[in-house]
RNA sequence: GGGCGCGUAGCUCAGCGGUAGAGCACUCGCCUUACAAGCGAGGGGUCGCAGGUUCGACACCUGCCGCGCCCACCA
């Protein structure tokens, strides 16, 4: 046995930064890339926004990875475990905007001798898209080093060496190499077409980053005029009427038939639209027949694309009423009307159109308030708009039924933990309304690797983008030159222009697997770690990261990116809503939890909590997780304390084979449930043993380790102690990893989170005939005595002079195999059995 | 409107066809050579409601109620 070195007084003070850098010091974690692909499990970290602070919810499910790390790395697995920073786009423009004052201009020059103003200003300083991105790359460094040390103190088992970070060269090359591929497959195209468009960014967004919010509104009932009367549309936005372009009601609706065919004149603009059917129109809503605008909602988009209307634009990308009416406008009193609107904001456009329609007599009755639901950018905070422009899409599905099914079943062969997180996944895919839009009009992001010619007025022939090649990825083409080229033809006529936009930050990480895992940059660690087994992630973003991940796979790569799947909760408020730190005392922050309660604390916290389902904040968690960990540093000190040289002895007593027998039933279970990805019930199982372990083993054979009933006897509990030990923190060591390597330094060389998985096998073979129940049985029967010292307000140090147990003989059987061990615990002086009713009693004589 | 999940002790949560469980909190004890930031003992629940299946239901089925989330073309 090798030396022991026990603390006299053993803490928790300092384990952390003791042990990360003795892991990085020592490798523990490092990736060894001989492994074959069959010898290796893969995960597919997510990549956390470095955006300032972290969630108590990431650190909570960051967590549960690293479990499943630690376990898949004991059984023998070698974890691939990298990890990124979501460094690109939106939320870094907005930190850098308000941490520096800044804002991009990209019609500025670049200005090398550029520094950010000390103190940010009341208004936003203009600066150019070169600097713009100079300052994203030197906040998110600066961030990523605090994430990194924050990510090390949790203990998470990731290979720093395989960082990346969303925005740097290999994350960009890959994207711009998968997006070349996708555009020479066809998969991704270029099309001019109404999009979804977000006023304040000034930018496109994708349908998988909409949400509804509940808004204000009003329904305003409006006379439209026809040859055979007034037709009333109700409508929450009468600001649109300049850019109505038909009005549409259902095909059966016998209010309205007779003027299908017909036109009507819009009030207050005077244009003229005509009356159609289309079965959308819902005879129920409003006056059962709505007005068509480009582009008021999506229901309008349909009617437009499938009645083929015509465009009539009011809104602008600002999200203000553009200088000049639509087509469609003619007369003088329209132009007139238009022109009160010009350059409003819709807010305002909303309100001159109602004092409009008073004056012409168009509005019937007063506006009826509403709370409707209204399509917002996630994270913008103005209704988005919908604006015709030209954008990158990227099909996934959402107009190809047959790729659509193919996802599907691409969502069907994963393995879901939990299952029903499935489900989400398959309303989403059903739900797709179009392609992915994946073009940006912001800054800092991947740029698409696309040039444009120019013609011979100077005009970008959009159809005929010129590509760059795979060798010279990543490029940027505003100061890159395209294959045929000189830098002088930029922007000349004849000569080429840049694309302008940047990838959907989605774009880039639904290429995790492939960025990590070396594609086309180190095919051989590729063929190592592809498909991965595992992506952990929560379930807020199944529609966007899982679902994006997916496509691109099963489009590059005809597979799953991964077998698995592990949706971890969300951490809610005490009070069940969406947990805010805006309430915050620095306790709620990873950084204050860590530094009141240490990371086993927290990491208990976290693996209590089931994959799939949401919990409420519980400090409680924190302190029992605390106490688990301080009670695994004593009882470790006991065990390994003074006299516990034997190791390796004959265990021949009953009640030793009986606790390694409990034990190797825990393994099992244990085993199952951590291969099945319910990490709580293998934590459940083998905490609640090693509290059992604690109160009742321990206590029994105390007092024989001490030798009290000579060296055989000792030996046999030494051996089982220091075995039980050993079973014990490897059975904790993905849990509380922290602890366990402290405890497994005193006595043991190299690190537990490199041992080998405990097997119940060996365990039973060296419980031989031991029965569990003994255990249980002798437990109870000491419970009993101490009830009697505890009713007589004795101290459990007092002295007994009889006690009789009782129960069916099969359980008084196996107590007295133990009757010493009960003896010298209860401090009994006279210990006699009898058979009894049909569970273990004591009689006590005081 | 459709779907998913949840509703068990004051709180946070396990359980799951065979007489209700843990931790925290609470009460009462105990300086006990691993641990007083500890240990021992105890009180506390008609398992959301109503039907049904069953010898037996907290568990299975149906319907309601409540909470949360996801999805939805929401005029």
């Amino acid at each position: 046995m090798t030396e022991r070195r026990v603390p006299d007084k053993p803490t928790l003070e300092g384990l952390e930064e003791r042990w990360s850098r003795l892991w990085e010091e020592q490798g523990t974690y490092r990736f060894d890339r001989s492994r074959t692909r069959e010898q290796v499990y893969a995960i597919d970290t997510p990549p956390p926004t470095v955006s300032g602070t972290l969630h108590v919810g990431s650190a909570f499910s960051y967590t549960h990875t690293d479990i499943l790390a630690r376990y898949q790395r004991m059984r023998g697995k070698e974890v691939f475990y990298p990890i990124g920073w979501d460094d690109n786009g939106l939320p870094t423009e907005r930190r850098v905007q308000n941490f520096f004052g800044v804002r991009c201009d990209p019609s500025l020059p670049y200005d090398p001798d550029f520094t950010p103003p000390a103190q940010p200003g009341g208004h936003e300083l203009p600066i150019a898209r070169q600097n713009f991105v100079e300052l994203c790359q030197r906040l998110t460094a600066e961030d990523e080093q605090v994430f990194e040390s924050l990510f090390r103190r949790l203990g998470l088992s990731v290979d720093w060496r395989h960082n990346y970070t969303t925005i740097g060269e290999s994350a960009r090359a890959v994207s711009q190499r998968a997006f070349l591929r996708n555009l020479a497959r066809d998969e991704a195209y270029r099309a001019e077409a109404p999009t979804l468009w977000d006023v304040t960014f000034r930018t496109a967004v994708a349908q998988a980053e909409l949400e509804d919010r509940d808004r204000p509104g009003a329904y305003h009932r409006l006379r439209f005029h026809g040859a055979d009367g007034p037709v009333f549309v109700e409508t929450t936005r009468p600001e649109l009427i300049a850019a109505c372009v038909a009005l549409v009601a259902h095909p059966d609706d016998a209010r309205y038939q007779p003027r299908f065919g017909t036109t009507v004149r819009t009030p207050i603009f005077d244009a003229e639209v005509p009356v159609l059917a289309h079965h959308l129109a819902d005879p129920d809503k409003g006056s059962g027949i709505a007005m068509v605008c480009t582009f008021g909602d999506t229901a309008d988009v349909t009617w437009w694309r499938e009645l083929q209307l015509p465009t009539r634009t009011v809104i602008g990308f600002d999200g203000r009423f553009l200088a000049d009416p639509p087509p469609g406008i003619d007369s003088d009193s329209g132009r007139a009307a238009y022109a009160k609107l010009a350059g409003a904001t819709v807010f305002t456009g909303q309100q001159r159109t109602v004092e409009m329609l008073r004056e012409s007599g168009d509005l019937d009755g007063e506006p009826k308030p509403i709370i409707h639901p209204v399509k917002f950018y996630e994270k913008g905070d103005r209704p988005l708009e919908i604006v015709s422009t030209r954008q990158w899409y990227l099909r996934n599905g959402g107009r190809d039924l047959s790729l659509r099914a193919e996802v599907l079943e691409r969502g069907r062969e994963l393995r879901w933990h939990p299952d029903f997180m499935k489900v989400r996944y398959e309303n989403w895919v059903a739900g797709l309304n179009g392609d992915w839009l994946i073009s940006r009009q912001r800054f800092f992001g991947v740029p698409f690797p696309v040039w444009y010619p120019l013609d011979d007025s100077g005009e970008p022939i959009w159809d005929k983008p010129i590509t760059a090649h795979e060798a010279a990825l990543p490029v940027d083409p505003s100061s890159d030159v395209p294959p045929g080229f000189d830098a002088e033809q930029r922007g000349q006529p004849a000569g080429f222009t840049a694309d302008p936009d940047i990838m959907d930050t989605w774009a880039t990480s639904s290429l995790t697997p492939q960025i990590a895992g070396g594609w086309e940059r180190d095919e051989d660690l590729f063929g190592r770690v592809f498909p991965m087994d595992l992506r952990p992630q929560a379930h807020d973003i199944i529609r966007t990261w899982l679902f994006a991940t997916v496509v691109r796979s099963h489009l590059e790569h005809h597979c799953l990116p991964w077998s698995d799947v592990a949706i971890s909760g969300f951490i809610l408020d005490p009070d069940r809503k969406k947990f805010s730190k805006s309430k915050g005392n620095a306790a709620v922050t990873p950084a204050g939890l860590l530094d009141e309660y240490g990371s086993d604390a927290l990491r208990y916290w976290s693996a209590s909590g089931r994959l799939g389902v949401d919990s409420a904040f519980d400090v409680g968690q924190f302190k029992v997780g605390r106490r688990l960990a301080t009670k695994l540093l004593n009882a470790s000190r006991f065990v390994l304390g003074p006299g516990a040289s034997q190791s390796g002895a004959a265990i021949t007593e009953p009640l030793d084979r009986a606790l390694l027998a409990g034990l190797a039933d825990v393994v099992a279970e244990a085993t199952t449930a951590l291969d099945g990805y319910h990490h709580t019930r293998a934590l459940e199982v083998t905490e609640s043993f090693f509290w059992s372990f604690c109160d009742d083993y321990l206590e029994l054979v105390k007092e024989r380790a001490y030798g009290s009933r000579g060296e055989q006897a000792a030996a046999s509990a030494h051996s089982t102690l220091t075995t039980a030990l050993s079973v014990l923190l490897r059975l904790f060591a993905p849990f509380l990893a922290f602890v366990t390597e402290e405890v497994w330094s005193w006595w043991q060389e190299g690190s537990v989170h490199r041992t080998g998985w405990p097997a119940a096998d060996e365990l039973r073979a060296l419980a031989g005939d031991g029965d569990p129940g003994a255990l249980r049985a002798t437990s109870v029967a000491l419970s009993g005595v101490r009830k009697a010292k505890s009713a007589a307000k004795l101290s459990m140090r007092s002295d007994v002079s009889a006690v009789v147990v009782r129960g069916p003989q099969r359980l008084v059987d196996l107590v007295e195999t133990a009757a010493s061990d009960l003896q010298a615990a209860g401090r009994v002086g006279e210990l006699t059995f009898a058979n009894g009713s049909d569970e273990i009693t004591v009689d006590v004589t005081l």
